[in-house]
Formats: C-alpha cells, sequence, structure tokens
DNA sequence: AGGTGTGAAACAGTTCACAGCC
DNA sequence: GGCTGTGAACTGTTTCACACCT
C-alpha cells in the first residue's frame, strides 16, 4: 500500500528541496519532510529522457515506458522508476504526456534558462568545442574563451576572441557565468580550476586527464578520452580470453 | 577468518577468466572456480591508479592506500577493495610496490600491446582529436580518420590522411582494428556504428550526442558533451535551490 | 606502530511482479 | 488489454572495523 509523501500533494508544495506543507495560522513554515533528492543515477538518465521525448513525431501525445526505454537502451522498470521520482503522473494503461513530461525534465535540469559557458584553454580541443554547434541546442552558449598563451590572446575562435586569464573574473561575474570547461594541458588544469573555484564558478568540466582537487561545493565532472580507452581496451581484452 | 580463493596460489594460475588448479597426473585441467570478474565500478577507475602510479617520483619504491586514495580523490578502503581484486598483494604495514602494481594494472588493462584506433567523422571534434597526442602516452594510437564527405577525403590531419568510408572495411582487418570513435553528427552515427560492428570492431567510442544500438558484443561507451553539461546544469541549480 | 585484506554492514541502484487504474 | 506506480527482492558498490602481518 503506497504510502510515501505525495509529491504535489493538494497542499504541498515543492521549494528548494524541502517538501513545504502549508503556511500555517501563524505563519510558519512547516517543512515535514526533507525531500527526497532524485538519486544521481536518474539524474545521469534525465538528460538522455529529454532527447528521446524531443525524438519523437511532433503529432505523438503520450509515450509508454517501454518507448522510451527502448530509446535509451534501458528497461521499462527503470524508466518508470526514474520518473516517478520526478513526481510526474503517467497514466495507467495510457503512458506519460510527452509535452508535460518534456516540460518537467527541462524545469527540472534547469533549461528553462540558457546558461553561460566559458572555456579555458584555446588549444585543439577547446577550439573544437568553441566551434561545434551543438550545445545551444541543449540550452548552454559558450560565451567565452581564455588561454594565457600571449600567441593565442586575441585571435578569433569561431565568433569568440580568445581572452586572457587576467580577465576571467571579471568576465564572469559580468555575465553571471558559473559553469565552465577546462581543456588546458594537464600541468595548468589544477591551477584553472582553482581559478575558477575562486571566481565563484560552480561546477567544471573537466578535459584534461587528471583529477582536480577543489572543494567539494565545486561539482566537477571529468572527461577523459585516454580513460575511456583504456576501459574499452579492458573489455576488449576480456572478450579475446573468453574466444 | 579469510577462506576466499587464494589468487596466485602456488600451484594455480589465472587463464582467461578461470582459476586453474594445476594439472592432474592424467593431464586434466580442473577449473575449480570461476574466476571472479573485477567489478564494473574498479575496472572504471583502474585508468586513474595507473595514472596516479605513473605520477609517482621514479624512486618511490611503495605506496599506501591512502596516498592512492587522495590522488584520486577516494578512500582507502575502496583502492583496498579495488586492488584486492587484482589478486594484488599488498605489503601489511608497508604498502603496495609500486613497479609491480603499475605493472600488474597494465596488464589487466590490456596496454602490454598499443592498440590501434580510427576515427570515422572528420569534423572539428574528429580533426582535434585526431591531432591530439595524448593518446599514445596512455597506450592508443590514431592510425586512421574517415569521412563520407568527398571535400574531405584525401585532405591531411596532423599526420593522417582522410579516407573514405568505402575503405574502412579493408583498412581495419588489415592492420587488426578493433576500436573506432564516432565523431559524426548524430544523423550519420547510427549507421556507422553498424559499419564498424559490421566491419568486426569490438568498441566504439561515441561522441555522438544519440544512444546507439548494436548488438551487445560491441562495447559501447558515450562521450556526451551536452549531456555533461546538463547534468551539471541540474547540481548548479540544485545548489541555487539551497541557497 | 603502520598498513593490508576482508567479512559484514550499510547504502545505492536495478529488476521483479503485481495491484490498481484507464 | 494495456500500462503505470511501487513495495519487495535482488544485485552491485561503498564503507566500516578489525584481525593479522611486517
Amino acid at each position: 500500500m503506497p504510502k510515501r509523501v505525495q509529491p504535489r500533494s493538494p497542499d504541498g508544495m515543492q521549494l528548494g528541496g524541502l517538501l513545504v506543507f502549508g503556511l500555517l495560522a501563524n505563519s510558519y513554515i512547516v517543512p515535514l519532510v526533507k525531500m527526497e533528492r532524485i538519486p544521481r543515477a536518474t539524474v545521469n538518465r534525465l538528460p538522455l529522457y529529454l532527447r528521446a521525448l524531443e525524438s519523437l513525431p511532433s503529432d505523438q501525445g503520450t509515450v509508454s515506458s517501454r518507448e522510451l526505454a527502448e530509446l535509451i537502451k534501458e528497461n521499462s522498470a527503470k524508466v518508470r522508476k526514474d520518473l516517478s521520482f520526478l513526481g510526474t503522473y503517467g497514466v495507467r494503461g495510457v503512458g506519460y504526456n510527452v509535452e508535460n513530461l518534456r516540460f518537467r525534465i527541462r524545469r527540472d535540469l534547469g533549461l528553462t534558462r540558457i546558461w553561460p559557458v566559458i572555456i579555458v584553454g584555446a588549444g585543439n580541443l577547446g577550439s573544437a568545442l568553441a566551434k561545434y554547434g551543438g550545445f545551444d541546442a541543449s540550452g548552454f552558449t559558450i560565451v567565452g574563451i581564455y588561454d594565457n598563451d600571449p600567441e593565442k590572446i586575441g585571435t578569433t575562435i569561431g565568433n569568440l576572441t580568445v581572452r586572457s586569464m587576467g580577465s576571467l573574473r571579471r568576465d564572469a561575474q559580468e555575465r553571471n557565468v558559473e559553469i565552465g570547461m577546462i581543456t588546458t594541458p594537464v600541468p595548468a588544469a589544477q591551477q584553472v580550476a582553482e581559478q575558477l573555484a575562486d571566481a565563484g564558478f560552480k561546477s567544471i568540466l573537466n578535459f584534461a586527464p587528471m583529477v582536480l582537487r577543489v572543494s567539494p561545493e565545486v561539482e566537477i565532472r571529468r572527461v577523459d578520452l585516454s580513460t575511456e580507452l583504456q576501459i574499452l581496451g579492458y573489455y576488449v581484452q576480456q572478450s579475446l580470453a573468453e574466444g
């Protein structure tokens, strides 16, 4: 018998990670239950669901967990569990409303706004990312690229001009940038990470093949190609060993 | 009281995923226990351990689990558990032999050889990867880059000439290439994946922002920048909500 | 004393299976 | 009949805590 906290109960509203139940007579806000966070594993799949939903024909009104599961190569039970964490209502016997679900996921991912992002490191990879047009479609826009090489500063990449590290802090604060990508060589990466943390960045996408160490309130994700290849290598070797 | 199978027991040897105990008098090989696989979570960390080990000063003979833990930002219990799956012996009160541990991890990851890798998609990202020198240090070497755009075929990127998709299959088989990276736009990616699978590739590193569907014996890893940003976005938003 | 190896506990994530609603 | 929502079971991963070795 379902006894869990009702997301969106009649007089409850979700607010900043707390489930708040009503304003009492004397104006106390009473947080009854700490709202359960969406599990990390689920958060990691939300972008995939969103993409799947966006790939559906525009006249498709509803979608079943099985359909979604096929699109992201998972099973339908997982999809249903995941979506249940959003407090989204599917309709039994019918499925999920595509439009509504898309909206919910966009909202939970914070995609109701466009996030400005900067790149530090104007080498091959940084330049390629600066020119890559695909971010805008996902809700992000590259607003700056930085380097400390005087040869590179002032040059143009895509529609951006490479700027000096010295101007990073002020630029970022002016434009409210909170997400940065590090595409420098390894020796520079740690220092850059500290500069970003210092400038108030909240999250970092790190392409330098190393583990960065900054204060834990900065969320860091690593995109580590060598590591990915080595992991693939393990499984290739494994498949050989098994014949 | 430890009663687990002894890795590297005096008369046992590890062979193709089986722990084989001794050759009996009449030449029967007796596989007593199916060798426990290294857990995925551990495999994913092996490249990090390797890098950490390689970053140690060359005169450092041993390393403790705590030291390694700091280098990869994990805790020491996890490090010890992970390393125990390799059947590696640390020495109580001392730590792990750096040289030996490095060798074991390289061997388990299959890095005793250099793996040839090809890239499909000679756009910004593919070109940047082709020029990126960092793979060689990790045991991989880019031996070809492919595209189906006649404008690109024949042009030079780094020290590679872009070749046509038509030559992929034969090239790969001649050179025994089993790992491919897909850096094409989304619409081409699925078809390319099928071509790779068909040409006998064992694993694919997919940079196209979509979920590929090929037969399950092909190991696929996704490097999905938009998705990474969206995940970061979630946590940035979350941190705002909490104040 | 210092540090590994590892059962056992705790936690996280996945899958099952089915009641309940359309 | 179809499909969601979700407890419960299960599987995988992390952490604890301590016996044991050097």
